[in-house]
DNA sequence: ATGTCC
């Protein structure tokens, strides 16, 4: 049979021609996931690598099909900003909060409800739902709000929050700004949005900071396990992780604020595509895009920031709850954030000596020591914390970059990636068999019953990804997180009950 | 991903 992909002297990384004198696509992957492609996604990767503008695109091992672009892939540009290779959801991250309390204490199933209950009283929940949902709800003013699009994890914003300051040193990216590299052209931006009536009710949008929302965002309990060999406790040290100690994952991005901006500037610059009658990459509008410079890209590099400031402090706030959570139910625990990390967002990077916007879609920034991108933060001697979601049966992982990371641009994938639709796992798969496997390997949920289009089986094999990873070399394994206990979005769950 | 059709 035909294969698109041509070898390359490491069996985990090959090349996808897609034309005379174009550089090829790198796809990450052993052979058994490159073969598990869908047909979609390697067309998206296609009409991508020969957008306008695009110099680079990486396909990492859990690649699916997406808006225009692969969930799955990095897309590097000099000359123009594509908001389709950054997604719906803007920097939709991940989270670890490390705490002290030791594996034996959530053994005991009534702690572990005890701690789920406390959890979802104070962190809702599921499309559309917000502070107003939960019980123990935190209020936070539309001044506030706006100034958490402005300025991201500010100090004056944690310390209003109370979220601790300190965790603003263990983010990727603690705040974003504009198109010209300062917070002022995002107010004027966030004013012209605000009078616009594209919000209605900010209010309803700033009342979801401290939410997880639906689909695969989770929030999840994990024991640590570090991994064995001396460069790898080392790096754990430095990242804060403790052996065999609780430490909680949450997965989440700016919710209703993010999709409302996203979707406004698919429709803004979808129109002026029509008005212009300008072609779309692949004929597929959902790679719209806008040349760096206009006044469409400087609204887009906006708006992506406010969105991803929002989504910045949703997640530290959501782990300040949480802690508080445990906190309630154990009383004089401690834990600190380990890192903050996106995996649905454009950056402006290095690539070899020329700077580019990097979009990174369903992938994460792998920097490893000594990239001049971690002078300053508490990573440059290890490289960065890489938190990566597999599945709450299988575990996930914690990852440090290795050096050859540079022929990935710098990344890794995002977690597992969809091995079947969410409509063909509804169908496939048994609700009770489902529930039951939880049950089996003790793992406790707040659903009654688990949402069947999330289950495990409707993912990718994750040890493969992983495989895939290592062996192309870009990055090593620092920990096994495995779950304990799992908060989703359920029609039917328990959300704050006794 | 998303008040699951802005």
């Amino acid at each position: 049979m035909n294969t698109p992909f041509t070898a390359t002297t490491n069996h985990a990384i090959s090349h996808m021609n897609v034309g005379d004198g174009i550089e090829p696509i790198t796809v990450i992957g052993t052979e058994d996931i490159r073969n598990g492609f869908d047909p979609t996604c390697l067309e998206q990767a296609r009409n991508s690598r020969l957008a306008p503008g695009v110099s680079h695109l990486v396909l990492n091992p859990d690649a699916h099909g997406g808006y225009g672009a692969p969930i799955g892939c990095v897309l590097a540009s000099p000359t123009h900003i594509y908001p389709g290779p950054v997604g719906v959801d803007i920097k939709c991250s991940m989270s670890l909060l490390q705490m002290d309390i030791p594996e034996e204490e959530l053994r005991n199933k009534s702690v572990r409800r005890a701690i789920i209950n406390a959890i979802c009283e104070r962190t809702p929940t599921g499309a559309g739902k917000g502070q107003r949902s939960v019980r123990k709800s935190r209020r936070v003013s539309r001044a506030l709000g706006k100034q958490v699009a402005l300025e991201g994890a500010s100090f004056g914003v944690c310390d209003q929050l109370g979220i601790p300051p300190d965790w603003a040193t263990k983010c990727e990216d603690a705040f974003h700004v504009g198109f010209d590299g300062t917070a002022g052209t995002l107010g004027e931006r966030l004013d012209v949005l605000l009078a616009s009536g594209l919000f209605p009710t900010f209010e309803s949008k700033v009342e979801q900071l401290g939410s997880y929302g639906g689909g695969n965002h989770f929030g999840e309990c994990e024991i640590v396990r570090i991994a064995e060999g001396a460069r790898e406790q080392a790096v754990a040290e430095t990242f804060g992780l403790m052996d065999r100690r609780a430490a909680f994952l949450s997965h989440c991005g700016s919710r209703g604020f993010g999709f409302q901006l996203a979707n406004h500037q698919f429709n803004t610059l979808q129109t002026q595509f029509a008005a212009k009658g300008w072609a779309y990459p692949g004929n597929d509008k959902e790679l719209v895009y806008a040349e760096l410079g206009t006044n469409e890209a400087n609204d887009y590099i906006c708006d992506m920031s406010l969105g991803a400031n929002f989504a910045t402090v949703n997640h530290l706030l959501i782990n300040a709850l949480v802690l508080e959570a445990f906190q309630e139910v154990l009383p004089g625990t401690t834990g600190h954030l380990v890192y903050f990390i996106s995996h649905n967002i454009a950056r402006k990077e290095q690539v070899g000596n020329q700077e580019m916007w990097v979009h990174r879609k369903g992938a994460t920034r792998a920097f490893p020591a000594q990239h001049e991108g971690l002078l300053n933060t508490p990573f440059y001697e290890t490289g960065h914390p890489i938190l990566l979601p597999g599945n709450p049966q299988d575990g996930s992982a914690v990852m440090v970059a290795n050096p050859d990371a540079v022929q990935s641009l710098y990344s890794v994938n995002h977690g597992a990636g969809r091995a079947m639709g969410r409509r063909a796992a509804m169908r496939t798969l048994n609700q009770s068999d489902v529930d039951a496997s939880f049950d089996t390997k003790d793992i406790l949920t707040n659903c009654r019953t688990y949402p069947l289009d999330e289950a495990p089986a409707a993912y990718k094999d994750f040890s493969e990804v992983l495989r895939s990873v290592e062996e192309a070399g870009l990055a090593t394994q620092v920990a096994k997180l495995k779950a304990r206990f799992v908060i989703k979005d359920s029609d039917k769950s328990l959300r704050g009950a006794a």
